[in-house]
DNA sequence: TTCGTTGCAAACATTTTGCAGTTTC
DNA sequence: GAAACTGCAAAATGTTTGCAACGAA
Protein backbone atom coordinates (compact mmCIF):
# COMPACT_ATOMS: atom_id res chain seq x y z
CA UNK A 1 0.00 0.00 0.00
CA UNK A 2 1.09 3.36 -0.83
CA UNK A 3 2.82 5.87 1.90
CA UNK A 4 0.31 8.82 2.46
CA UNK A 5 1.50 11.65 0.87
CA UNK A 6 2.42 15.02 2.49
CA UNK A 7 2.61 18.25 0.82
CA UNK A 8 5.62 20.03 -0.90
CA UNK A 9 6.74 23.08 -1.68
CA UNK A 10 9.04 22.10 -4.35
CA UNK A 11 6.66 18.81 -5.43
CA UNK A 12 3.51 21.91 -6.00
CA UNK A 13 6.08 23.97 -8.04
CA UNK A 14 7.16 21.06 -10.31
CA UNK A 15 3.54 20.16 -11.30
CA UNK A 16 2.41 24.09 -11.83
CA UNK A 17 5.34 24.49 -14.01
CA UNK A 18 4.18 21.34 -15.99
CA UNK A 19 0.27 22.92 -16.08
CA UNK A 20 1.96 25.96 -17.58
CA UNK A 21 3.90 25.08 -20.33
CA UNK A 22 2.90 23.39 -23.58
CA UNK A 23 6.80 22.62 -24.47
CA UNK A 24 6.08 18.86 -23.00
CA UNK A 25 9.77 19.40 -21.14
CA UNK A 26 12.53 17.52 -19.64
CA UNK A 27 12.94 16.56 -15.95
CA UNK A 28 16.24 19.30 -17.17
CA UNK A 29 14.32 21.99 -18.09
CA UNK A 30 11.89 21.70 -15.29
CA UNK A 31 15.04 21.44 -12.90
CA UNK A 32 16.34 24.82 -14.55
CA UNK A 33 13.33 26.68 -14.51
CA UNK A 34 13.06 26.42 -11.11
CA UNK A 35 16.47 26.46 -9.31
CA UNK A 36 16.47 30.44 -9.36
CA UNK A 37 13.85 30.07 -7.10
CA UNK A 38 14.72 27.44 -5.07
CA UNK A 39 18.47 27.65 -5.07
CA UNK A 40 18.87 23.78 -2.92
CA UNK A 41 16.04 21.97 -5.41
CA UNK A 42 17.90 18.99 -6.59
CA UNK A 43 17.99 16.84 -9.68
CA UNK A 44 16.67 14.06 -7.94
CA UNK A 45 14.08 15.63 -6.35
CA UNK A 46 12.33 16.71 -10.11
CA UNK A 47 12.98 12.76 -11.37
CA UNK A 48 11.39 11.24 -8.01
CA UNK A 49 8.48 13.95 -8.37
CA UNK A 50 8.29 13.81 -12.23
CA UNK A 51 8.18 9.57 -11.46
CA UNK A 52 5.60 9.50 -8.78
CA UNK A 53 2.94 12.03 -10.62
CA UNK A 54 3.38 10.20 -13.83
CA UNK A 55 2.08 6.96 -11.49
CA UNK A 56 -0.96 8.74 -10.20
CA UNK A 57 -1.75 9.92 -13.49
CA UNK A 58 -1.57 13.49 -13.53
CA UNK A 59 1.19 13.86 -16.13
CA UNK A 60 2.36 11.54 -18.88
CA UNK A 61 5.04 10.97 -20.92
CA UNK A 62 5.36 11.18 -24.48
CA UNK A 63 8.28 8.94 -24.73
CA UNK A 64 11.65 9.75 -25.80
CA UNK A 65 13.27 12.61 -28.02
CA UNK A 66 16.69 12.12 -28.53
CA UNK A 67 17.49 10.36 -25.67
CA UNK A 68 15.81 12.58 -23.14
CA UNK A 69 12.18 12.06 -21.19
CA UNK A 70 9.60 14.26 -22.18
CA UNK A 71 6.34 14.94 -20.18
CA UNK A 72 2.94 16.53 -20.22
CA UNK A 73 0.50 17.42 -18.06
CA UNK A 74 -1.65 17.40 -20.70
CA UNK A 75 -3.02 13.66 -20.26
CA UNK A 76 -6.16 13.66 -22.59
CA UNK A 77 -5.49 12.14 -25.48
CA UNK A 78 -4.38 14.44 -28.40
CA UNK A 79 -1.57 14.27 -31.11
CA UNK A 80 1.83 15.31 -31.05
CA UNK A 81 4.37 16.51 -33.74
CA UNK A 82 7.94 16.06 -32.48
CA UNK A 83 10.85 17.97 -35.05
CA UNK A 84 13.48 15.90 -35.14
CA UNK A 85 16.07 18.07 -35.95
CA UNK A 86 15.47 21.05 -32.94
CA UNK A 87 13.52 18.31 -31.41
CA UNK A 88 10.68 20.85 -30.05
CA UNK A 89 7.60 19.13 -29.85
CA UNK A 90 4.43 20.75 -30.80
CA UNK A 91 0.42 19.73 -30.23
CA UNK A 92 -1.84 19.33 -33.31
CA UNK A 93 -4.73 20.83 -32.02
CA UNK A 94 -6.48 20.51 -35.34
CA UNK A 95 -6.48 16.66 -35.25
CA UNK A 96 -8.04 14.48 -33.21
CA UNK A 97 -6.87 10.91 -32.01
CA UNK A 98 -9.37 8.43 -33.52
CA UNK A 99 -11.07 7.47 -30.42
CA UNK A 100 -13.14 4.54 -32.18
CA UNK A 101 -9.37 3.17 -32.95
CA UNK A 102 -9.16 2.76 -29.14
CA UNK A 103 -11.91 0.72 -28.95
CA UNK A 104 -10.93 -1.56 -31.47
CA UNK A 105 -7.45 -1.87 -30.11
CA UNK A 106 -8.72 -3.31 -26.87
CA UNK A 107 -10.84 -5.75 -28.91
CA UNK A 108 -8.55 -7.33 -31.48
CA UNK A 109 -5.81 -8.39 -29.17
CA UNK A 110 -7.76 -8.82 -25.65
CA UNK A 111 -5.02 -6.67 -24.24
CA UNK A 112 -5.84 -4.15 -21.31
CA UNK A 113 -5.37 -1.00 -23.65
CA UNK A 114 -4.84 2.34 -21.61
CA UNK A 115 -3.06 4.36 -23.60
CA UNK A 116 -3.05 5.61 -27.15
CA UNK A 117 -0.60 8.03 -28.70
CA UNK A 118 -0.72 9.21 -32.24
CA UNK A 119 2.57 11.01 -32.97
CA UNK A 120 3.69 12.73 -36.17
CA UNK A 121 7.85 13.62 -37.01
CA UNK A 122 9.75 15.62 -39.38
CA UNK A 123 11.27 19.10 -39.64
CA UNK A 124 9.26 21.72 -37.93
CA UNK A 125 8.80 24.99 -39.74
CA UNK A 126 11.48 26.92 -38.09
CA UNK A 127 14.42 24.05 -38.70
CA UNK A 128 12.63 23.66 -42.40
CA UNK A 129 13.20 27.44 -43.02
CA UNK A 130 17.07 27.45 -41.39
CA UNK A 131 18.09 24.94 -44.30
CA UNK B 1 29.45 12.97 -48.78
CA UNK B 2 28.27 9.44 -47.29
CA UNK B 3 31.46 6.50 -47.76
CA UNK B 4 31.40 3.90 -50.13
CA UNK B 5 29.84 0.97 -47.90
CA UNK B 6 31.37 -2.68 -48.35
CA UNK B 7 29.68 -5.64 -47.63
CA UNK B 8 30.22 -7.11 -44.00
CA UNK B 9 29.26 -10.69 -42.78
CA UNK B 10 27.79 -8.96 -39.31
CA UNK B 11 26.03 -5.98 -40.92
CA UNK B 12 24.03 -8.90 -42.65
CA UNK B 13 23.09 -10.82 -40.18
CA UNK B 14 22.08 -7.45 -37.97
CA UNK B 15 19.87 -6.75 -40.82
CA UNK B 16 19.01 -10.45 -41.42
CA UNK B 17 17.55 -11.60 -37.73
CA UNK B 18 15.76 -8.37 -37.54
CA UNK B 19 13.46 -9.04 -41.11
CA UNK B 20 13.18 -12.17 -39.29
CA UNK B 21 11.39 -11.14 -36.35
CA UNK B 22 8.20 -9.15 -35.29
CA UNK B 23 9.53 -9.06 -31.37
CA UNK B 24 10.23 -4.88 -32.28
CA UNK B 25 13.99 -6.08 -30.73
CA UNK B 26 16.31 -3.85 -28.63
CA UNK B 27 19.91 -4.02 -29.81
CA UNK B 28 20.84 -6.49 -27.03
CA UNK B 29 18.24 -8.60 -28.05
CA UNK B 30 19.97 -8.87 -31.51
CA UNK B 31 23.32 -8.92 -29.70
CA UNK B 32 22.16 -11.88 -27.61
CA UNK B 33 20.50 -13.67 -30.82
CA UNK B 34 23.89 -13.39 -32.29
CA UNK B 35 26.40 -14.14 -30.46
CA UNK B 36 26.19 -18.04 -30.31
CA UNK B 37 27.27 -17.59 -34.18
CA UNK B 38 29.52 -14.42 -33.84
CA UNK B 39 31.71 -14.74 -30.62
CA UNK B 40 33.45 -12.04 -31.54
CA UNK B 41 30.85 -9.57 -32.38
CA UNK B 42 30.45 -6.75 -30.01
CA UNK B 43 28.05 -4.49 -28.98
CA UNK B 44 29.05 -1.68 -30.28
CA UNK B 45 28.94 -2.89 -33.61
CA UNK B 46 25.47 -3.45 -33.56
CA UNK B 47 24.49 -0.42 -32.23
CA UNK B 48 27.18 1.03 -35.13
CA UNK B 49 25.13 -0.94 -38.00
CA UNK B 50 21.55 -0.29 -36.15
CA UNK B 51 22.13 3.60 -36.50
CA UNK B 52 23.45 3.09 -40.17
CA UNK B 53 20.45 1.33 -40.74
CA UNK B 54 18.00 3.48 -39.24
CA UNK B 55 19.69 6.24 -40.84
CA UNK B 56 19.29 4.79 -44.19
CA UNK B 57 15.84 4.06 -43.50
CA UNK B 58 16.16 0.01 -43.62
CA UNK B 59 14.34 -0.31 -40.51
CA UNK B 60 12.75 2.07 -37.80
CA UNK B 61 12.95 2.97 -34.25
CA UNK B 62 9.90 2.47 -32.34
CA UNK B 63 11.25 4.37 -29.51
CA UNK B 64 11.74 3.47 -26.37
CA UNK B 65 10.05 1.29 -23.69
CA UNK B 66 11.41 1.05 -20.79
CA UNK B 67 14.27 3.07 -21.37
CA UNK B 68 15.83 0.45 -24.30
CA UNK B 69 15.36 1.64 -27.78
CA UNK B 70 13.05 -0.93 -29.94
CA UNK B 71 13.75 -1.34 -33.55
CA UNK B 72 11.02 -2.79 -36.39
CA UNK B 73 12.63 -3.77 -39.94
CA UNK B 74 9.09 -2.68 -41.01
CA UNK B 75 9.11 0.84 -42.02
CA UNK B 76 5.51 0.82 -43.49
CA UNK B 77 3.23 2.94 -41.14
CA UNK B 78 1.80 0.41 -38.62
CA UNK B 79 0.39 0.00 -35.43
CA UNK B 80 1.36 -1.06 -32.34
CA UNK B 81 0.74 -1.78 -29.05
CA UNK B 82 3.15 -1.74 -26.32
CA UNK B 83 2.90 -3.84 -22.97
CA UNK B 84 3.48 -1.77 -19.99
CA UNK B 85 4.10 -4.43 -17.87
CA UNK B 86 5.96 -6.92 -19.37
CA UNK B 87 7.42 -4.96 -22.35
CA UNK B 88 6.46 -6.95 -25.05
CA UNK B 89 5.35 -5.09 -28.44
CA UNK B 90 3.29 -6.58 -30.95
CA UNK B 91 1.50 -5.05 -34.14
CA UNK B 92 -1.81 -4.46 -34.63
CA UNK B 93 -2.60 -5.37 -37.78
CA UNK B 94 -6.10 -5.45 -37.71
CA UNK B 95 -6.26 -1.30 -37.44
CA UNK B 96 -5.08 0.97 -40.23
CA UNK B 97 -2.95 4.47 -39.91
CA UNK B 98 -5.34 6.50 -41.00
CA UNK B 99 -3.04 8.09 -44.05
CA UNK B 100 -5.32 11.29 -44.23
CA UNK B 101 -3.74 12.73 -41.04
CA UNK B 102 -0.50 12.48 -42.22
CA UNK B 103 -1.68 14.56 -45.04
CA UNK B 104 -3.73 16.86 -42.34
CA UNK B 105 -0.87 17.24 -39.82
CA UNK B 106 1.58 18.49 -43.03
CA UNK B 107 -1.21 21.13 -43.68
CA UNK B 108 -2.13 22.25 -40.24
CA UNK B 109 1.54 23.54 -39.03
CA UNK B 110 3.06 24.10 -41.90
CA UNK B 111 5.84 21.43 -41.27
CA UNK B 112 7.81 18.61 -43.06
CA UNK B 113 5.98 15.45 -41.66
CA UNK B 114 8.18 12.18 -42.56
CA UNK B 115 7.03 9.25 -40.06
CA UNK B 116 3.67 8.77 -38.08
CA UNK B 117 3.02 6.27 -35.35
CA UNK B 118 0.34 5.42 -33.95
CA UNK B 119 0.97 3.38 -30.78
CA UNK B 120 -1.35 1.47 -27.88
CA UNK B 121 -0.10 0.37 -24.70
CA UNK B 122 -1.56 -1.30 -21.64
CA UNK B 123 -1.24 -4.48 -20.64
CA UNK B 124 -1.09 -7.16 -22.95
CA UNK B 125 -3.13 -10.81 -22.57
CA UNK B 126 -0.49 -12.39 -21.09
CA UNK B 127 0.22 -10.18 -18.36
CA UNK B 128 -3.62 -9.66 -17.33
CA UNK B 129 -4.51 -13.39 -16.87
CA UNK B 130 -1.28 -13.38 -14.69
CA UNK B 131 -2.84 -11.11 -12.12
C1' DT C 1 46.91 -0.89 -50.82
C1' DT C 2 43.03 1.62 -49.42
C1' DC C 3 39.64 2.66 -46.39
C1' DG C 4 35.38 0.83 -44.39
C1' DT C 5 34.44 -2.22 -40.40
C1' DT C 6 35.21 -4.27 -36.00
C1' DG C 7 36.51 -5.51 -30.91
C1' DC C 8 37.58 -3.70 -26.96
C1' DA C 9 37.30 -0.77 -23.25
C1' DA C 10 36.85 3.72 -21.76
C1' DA C 11 33.84 7.62 -21.93
C1' DC C 12 29.28 9.56 -21.94
C1' DA C 13 24.56 11.07 -20.68
C1' DT C 14 20.51 10.32 -18.46
C1' DT C 15 18.25 8.43 -14.71
C1' DT C 16 18.08 5.99 -10.22
C1' DT C 17 19.30 5.22 -5.51
C1' DG C 18 21.28 5.11 -0.52
C1' DC C 19 21.68 7.76 3.24
C1' DA C 20 21.57 11.34 6.55
C1' DG C 21 19.30 15.57 7.47
C1' DT C 22 14.82 18.27 6.92
C1' DT C 23 9.95 19.08 6.69
C1' DT C 24 5.14 17.92 7.13
C1' DC C 25 1.53 16.47 9.87
C1' DG D 1 7.77 12.01 17.06
C1' DA D 2 6.76 9.27 12.97
C1' DA D 3 7.12 9.08 8.37
C1' DA D 4 7.42 11.43 3.99
C1' DC D 5 10.51 14.32 1.49
C1' DT D 6 14.93 16.19 0.04
C1' DG D 7 20.06 17.22 -1.22
C1' DC D 8 23.96 15.22 -2.34
C1' DA D 9 26.90 12.28 -4.55
C1' DA D 10 27.70 7.76 -6.00
C1' DA D 11 25.93 4.10 -8.76
C1' DA D 12 23.46 2.13 -12.48
C1' DT D 13 22.01 1.87 -17.17
C1' DG D 14 21.92 2.23 -22.07
C1' DT D 15 24.57 4.10 -25.73
C1' DT D 16 28.59 6.24 -28.08
C1' DT D 17 33.34 6.69 -29.33
C1' DG D 18 38.68 6.42 -30.01
C1' DC D 19 41.96 3.55 -31.58
C1' DA D 20 44.54 -0.17 -33.33
C1' DA D 21 43.74 -4.46 -35.75
C1' DC D 22 41.04 -6.65 -39.41
C1' DG D 23 38.73 -7.47 -43.83
C1' DA D 24 36.62 -6.30 -48.35
C1' DA D 25 37.44 -4.52 -52.80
Amino acid sequence: MQPTQRFSKKRQAILDILASTTSHPSAEWVYNQLKPIYPDLSLGTVYRNLAQFKEQGQIMSLGTVKGIERFDANTEPHVHFICDSCGCVDDLKGIQVPEELCREASGENGARVEHCWLTFSGVCTECVSQN
